[in-house]
This record gives C-alpha cells, structure tokens and sequence, in this order.
DNA sequence: CGAGATCACTGAATCGATACAGTCGCCCGG
DNA sequence: CCGGGCGACTGTATCGATTCAGTGATCTCG
C-alpha cells in the first residue's frame, strides 16, 4: 500500500494524498475525508516512514548514547529520572526516542549508530575519550551534552555546577563542626580502579563531574583550615548502594576517626549508611553522611539523606527540548540548572568526643 | 556525501561503494581499503539510514511501546529489569531500541507510533483494549507481548504462569499457618481504583496479570477450607511502595486481626512493610508479607523479602531476540518462564494467639 | 587449447514519499 | 465584460541507497 495507490483508488494525484496527512489546509475537509476513508479502508497507515526520511531528511526520533554498563543505566535513579523527563517531553512532541546501547567491548561500527535515523542526539554523562562520541558528532546532526563531557562546540549542553553543589554538602558538614572528613567517590576514569585514591589522582580523573565535586570538596576542607591531604578518600567499583557500601566500609576501617562523609552521589551515600550500620556506628550520630543529587530513595531512605538537589526530571526535559529546538536550526545553548542543599536526616553534629 | 559521490571520486561504481559497506567478500580486500579510507577522508559515515530504509524496508530499530504514566516506567525495577535485557540484546544485534510512549491522553496519531520506524514492536503490560494496540497490530510488523494481553495472533508471547506463581506465595502462608490472609494489589482497570475490592470485581478487572494472580490468591485460600469471601482485599493507586504502603495500611486498619499478606507485586510489598511497621507490627512476628517478581531490592529491603521469582531480564532478552527472529520470517512462538518461590525473611509462622 | 566457471565490478530499475512550480477554474472589483 | 487574485489540485524531479541481471577478464581443467 502507497501513497499512489489510494491515488488511484480515487483518481487523486498522489501529490493530494500526501497533502491530505502533512497539509490538511491544502484540500478541502471533504475530499480530505474521503481520502482519509479510503485509506482506513484499505489498511493504509499512513505515509512510509523510509519514504518520508529520504526527501524530508527528518527522522522524528531522537538519540540517546548509553555507554554505561547497561545493568547500571536501567537501574540508575538519576538515569531514570533523566530519561523520564526526556521521554515526555518526546512523546508530547510526536518524537521517537532511540536508546543506542554502546556496551563496553563492542565496536561502534557494530553497533546500531552506524545505521540510527535519528535527527540528534544527547549524550548523558560520556567521558570525552569515548570512542562512540566522534562519530556522532562528526556525524553533523546536532548533539546535546548533558552533564559530560563540557565541550562548547555542540548544539547545546544542560549541567550543573558541580563544583557549587559539592562546596555546599562540604561546607555544611564543615558548618556541623566535622573536623574529620572522609570521601566516597564512584568511578573516576573510563573503567573503575576500586580503592583508595591519592588526592594527586584527582586532577587526572577522566570522569568530570567526580573530579570537579571531589576538587571543591577538597578546596572547601582547605579553605577551612584543615589539612586536605588527610582526607580519605575511596573509589567504588560502581555506582551503586553495593559498590558504595564496600569503598565506604573500606574507608570507615582505614580511618575510623572520620565523623563526616562527602559522597559524590546518593546511590554511593546509601551504601555509605549500610556501612555504617554494619560497623555498628549510627547514622547521624556517628557518622553524618551527604549525598549527592536528591535521588527519590533519598527521601524514602532511613534516615532520609542530606543531599544536594538538583532537578533530574527537568534535566531530561530540557534536554530534549534543546534537541527538539536544535533540529529546528535554533542555536546552540547552554543550561546550567539550579542545585540545592537539602537537610535531612543523615547529618547531625558529631557526637563531643 | 553520498554513495555516489565516493564512487565518483575513485572511478568506481557506486554500487561497487555499496558493496564495500554491506558485501565486503564482493570486491578486493584493497579496493575496500581504498574506497573505506575516501569515505573517512571526506567524512562521509555510511550509508544514509533513510535511502537504505527505503530500498530494503528493514528498519534496523524495536520498537517498545509504553503506555504507562512515565513516571512508573522508568521508576518501576520490573520494566528496568526488563529493558536491560532489550536493550543488551538489541545492542548486540547492532539494532537500536525505539521507546514508543504514549502517554494516557495523547491521541495515538499524535503520537511518534505513526511515523515511527521499528522492524516490530515488543509491548509489555498493555490493557488488552488500550488504543495503541489496534494500529500497530494492523500496521503488520511483528509484534511480540510480555504478559498481556494474552492473544496468540500476534508473532510471539512472552509470559510466566501467574497462576502458579500466586498459588506458590498463597500455599507458602497457609502452609505456615496463616489463616487470616489479606490481599493488596496493584491497578486493576485501565485506571485505578484505590480503596477495598469486592471479590465479584476480580473476575471483570482489566488487567489480566493482577485479575489471574488475585483469582489464584483466592482459590489456594478456597482450597485450604478458608472462607474467600472474607479475605480483605485493597487495590493500591500505582505500583509503587508509596501506593502499596497506603493500601496496605487502610487494609491493616480495616482488618486488624490479618496476620499474612498476599502482594501481587514486590513494589505493593514493600509498601506493605512500611505499613506494617507504622502501624506497629514487626515482619514476619505480627505480619507476614509475600511479594511477587523477584525485583533487586527484594533481596536488599529490611527484612529481605519471601516472594516468587521471575526472570526479569531474561524475559527482556527473550522477547527481544523472539522480535528479532520474527523479523527475520521465523513463525510465532510462546514462551513461558520459569517462576519459583523464594524464601526469605518476611514470612514465618503466625505469632501464637 | 578451448569451454565453462569464477571473480570483480557495473548499469538500470526501483523503493515511497515530498517540494516546488505550475495549471485550472472561479470569484470579484472596476 | 475583463483582468487579477486566490483556492484547489497536479506533474515532475528528487532524496540515497540496494538489487539483480549482466559484462569482461581471468582462471581451471580435461
């Protein structure tokens, strides 16, 4: 069934049939109708999407780069809460919404981007090595950055500042009177190196939004006259309650005077708080611990997390409207979201001692 | 940049170009070389998805269509479960993964379905009479069910025996015995109505997954000499811990005298925990609870939930590789998945009184 | 040595739709 | 009554690739 067909059936050009679904104005409601009618009747579905892509040159669907582990991207509450806001803001637009999986190992021209009819693309938390982002950006269409890597050259990039949020869970505990620090990060290169990390490490990491909390939570411990290179600081394997819970008992063993816990994520600071009932400590009262990213356990969470708030809906959803907005030909932005500190129950004053 | 523009710059044909990319046994390894290094040089990436569309009417995409509330899809562990293992088997196909949402309001012509193009759909949990359905089924491509509806026109199903499942959680109480059971459960209908259920409900409900689970609960009671017709049963908003745990609590307070509690999923049961404590019963000495699915956090949550196992994401790769068969011409299938009750920590014997 | 097979490559037809530049009536104002 | 303008519809060119039948040249083997 084609387009010329239902012509033919009506002695209609072919022309008038297409307009019949893309410019409703051209023809008149009545001729509209029979065509519409016919077609229902023959079980056409409307214009062949290949058809359509080849002249118009638009796909209607955008593209989403995983190229995480695809274990943690389905269940990852940051992810999930990104791709909600993108996937709505999609759907009330007639778009499609493409995932490309990348998984570690397998070649990128064997992978489904070689062959995406996706209009752009938006690539979530990427390290900027990564051998599937030349490709598409090279590709021409336009590439929206969330978060990593911070180039300036694409149609677009949303993101926080990382660096204020980590400067406010760090000055907080500092506020409370911890004096001593520990830090738990998730991974801080391509592929995670579990362990404790020096501090001369840091400058290196390849994951920016690590580096750039874990540099202003070390900057903000300094700038309050205490000695940065005394702080611990752990990688997890992951970023998961799991992962977190192993960096931070390993810590918490290492140096068990820390009364404060920086964790660069919420899923890390979950696992943090497993670890601290394991070792027998109380949560606030041991050992206060922030997160990072107001994920919705965070509030579900016993005790409810400390965390720094940033809208992870919204993300998504401006995300895919500068995408939308960028396959429209608009030029290329840059959104830097609001971050809070939100007070819960996982900080406290360290216990006199 | 085209085919033919590659062709023209070495003096070759543009089919011969083609070839390099899809046939590379067709021509010599040095032409190919060749041919590949102009294409990198000029930056052209492959052949145009919409040109190789048209020609061969393979789309080289699933399509997964969603007709939840976003919210719940992508916070839901059972869909994440699930979508992993899509999306791992997709990505190893070199086949992309195209979400479909169709929120609950937005017409479906207005929706990305029409224009959207995917070899097949993969569609999991619908209502048997949601509106998405009817078009893409008649659109036919190859569509493959998980769960529901349960039809075998299509070119594949994908299912456990929920009957059995249900009967395996209700036998696990009374074998403890429980004889005072209760039942929470998630949505019944297209949408949700909280609040007590009616046992002569059960038999119209929608939703065939929840209807099948909840007929099962009530003939293993049946059969135990326990009278159906008095076991409280409550359907909760959403399937979420919140919801479940706000049912879960009405039916507490309703039912007092309840010492084990059937949940119809994992989420609902996790709720129920919740409830069981606010109101001030410990799990399992006052109140047993048994979920369903097998989700990562039954494993995680305290007390580590008794519950009946699925596997989630095989179901996902499953489904996924039964599309890509059916794509490919091979003849429907059913498959129906393993399913076995897992003991943990929240169930035991009723407290003696 | 010659017939047939094989290899490497080519040319024309085709997939289904949309853009654009018309064409054809018809209405309206002068 | 005539010319301009407008609304409704048409015809042709084109998007970029793949398919398939075919063409020479080279190889194989009795």
């Amino acid at each position: 069934m084609t387009l010329q067909r239902i012509a033919d059936h009506l002695g209609v050009s072919r022309t008038t049939v297409s307009n019949a679904y893309n410019r409703p104005d051209q023809l008149t409601a009545e001729l509209r109708d029979r065509i519409l009618a016919e077609a229902e009747r023959v079980g056409y579905l409307g214009p062949n999407p290949a058809g359509r892509m080849l002249r118009t040159g638009r796909r209607n669907a955008l593209g989403l780069l995983f190229t995480e582990d695809l274990h943690f991207v389905f269940g990852d509450p940051v992810m999930s809460a990104f791709m909600e806001g993108v996937a709505e803001t999609a759907a009330h637009s007639g778009t499609g919404l493409t995932l490309l999986p990348v998984p570690a190992g397998l070649p990128v021209a064997e992978s489904a981007i070689p062959t995406a009819a996706v209009d752009g693309y938006i690539v979530f938390s990427v390290a900027a090595e990564h051998p599937a982002l030349a490709p598409i950006v090279s590709s021409g269409v336009p590439v929206i950055v969330v978060d990593e890597p911070s180039r300036d050259d694409l149609a677009g990039f949303v993101g926080i500042d990382d660096r204020a949020g980590a400067t406010l869970a760090a000055h907080h505990l500092l506020s409370l009177g911890h004096q001593r620090l520990g830090i738990v990060t998730s991974r801080l290169g391509l592929r995670a190196r579990p362990g404790r990390v020096d501090r001369s490490e840091i400058a290196r990491a390849d994951v920016r939004v690590a580096r750039v909390r874990l540099t202003a939570y070390l900057d903000a411990i300094a700038a309050a006259d205490l000695d940065p290179d005394a702080v611990p600081i752990f990688e997890a394997s992951g970023n998961d309650p799991d992962a977190g819970r192993v960096a931070a008992t390993d810590l918490l063993t290492t140096a068990p005077e820390v009364t404060g816990l920086l964790c660069v994520t919420d899923q890390i600071a979950i696992g943090a708080v497993q670890a601290a009932a394991v070792s027998g400590r109380s949560v606030p009262d041991d050992l206060s611990v922030v997160g990072f990213d107001d994920i919705p356990r965070a509030t579900t969470w016993d005790p409810p997390l400390t965390t720094i708030r940033q809208p992870l809906v919204d993300k998504g959803r401006i995300a895919a409207r500068m995408l939308l907005d960028a396959t429209a030909g608009q030029p290329p932005r840059r959104t830097i979201l609001p971050i809070g500190l939100v007070e819960r129950a996982s900080t406290g004053p360290p216990r006199r001692g």
